[in-house]
DNA sequence: TAGAGACATCTGAGTACACG
DNA sequence: CGTGTACTCAGATGTCTCTA
């Protein structure tokens, strides 16, 4: 169950103004509140004490702008810290267009041994290797928007509740919560409560692969 | 538009007390 | 003894104002 933390929940409001093409203190003022309500100076205290919203102005923020208490957590949940981050310094950067232009040719089956794709530095679990997904169009949508940054740990072993980025064999690239895995089959639920669940064949699947790590 | 300080207002924990 | 109500007050959040 993911922590509501108070990086999160900040990430999350300045994430719905980015959607609505709004500044923080634009979507102060069309929610009703002071301009400075969503200061970043708002955000610390000067003796460094975390301050947070209300609970009413978030109501607010959420009833303005049309965003659902289950997107806002999903928003909040994917900004909330993994155990034991450690700084890796370069991943191998695909687009989805790319990744998409490859499922439908078969593959890849072995992202690692890919190398010609430029390098960012980012926070993952110790010793795992992973790539770098930039999301392009709005496939991946409600979950995640053009140019949001995917990290994927493709040997990461797939636990219950794990969220996980799958292509099928037509060349489909999607997201969703893995529920359970049995020998012929993947069950995957939506990342919003609520979402209806999705049953793929093991053979239906190119592979199913971890998200470890988001930057949006 | 954002940052920062001062101040107003609100919230909730703690406490005391009454009542069944 | 358990529950509900009223009160106090410290701390937290929101607003105002000024500056850059």
């Amino acid at each position: 169950m993911p922590m509501l933390t108070h990086s999160g929940l900040w990430y999350a409001l300045d994430e719905i103004a980015r959607r609505n093409d709004l500044t923080p203190s634009g979507l102060a003022r069309l929610a009703g509140l002071d301009s400075t309500a969503l200061n970043k100076s708002k955000r610390v205290t000067s003796e460094g004490r975390l301050r947070w919203p209300s609970t009413e102005s978030v109501a607010k923020i959420l009833q303005v702008t049309g965003t659902s208490l289950e997107m806002f957590s999903a928003l909040a949940a994917d900004h909330s810290p993994r155990p034991n981050p450690s700084i890796v310094t370069a991943a191998p950067f695909i687009t989805q267009v790319f990744l998409q232009e490859q499922a439908r040719q078969g593959g890849p089956k072995d992202i690692q041994e890919m190398d010609q794709w430029d390098h960012i530095a980012f926070p993952v679990p110790h010793g795992q290797f992973v790539y770098i997904l930039e999301v392009s169009g709005n496939t991946l949508e409600p979950y995640y928007s053009d140019g949001d940054l995917l990290a994927i740990a493709p040997e990461a072993p797939l636990r219950r509740g794990d969220r996980v980025l799958f292509a099928s064999q037509d060349g489909r690239i999607g997201a969703r919560k893995l529920v359970r895995k049995t020998l012929e089959s993947y069950e995957f639920r939506g990342l919003m409560p609520g979402d209806n669940p999705l049953i793929m064949a093991e053979q239906e699947l190119l592979w199913v692969h971890r998200i470890v790590w988001v930057s949006q």
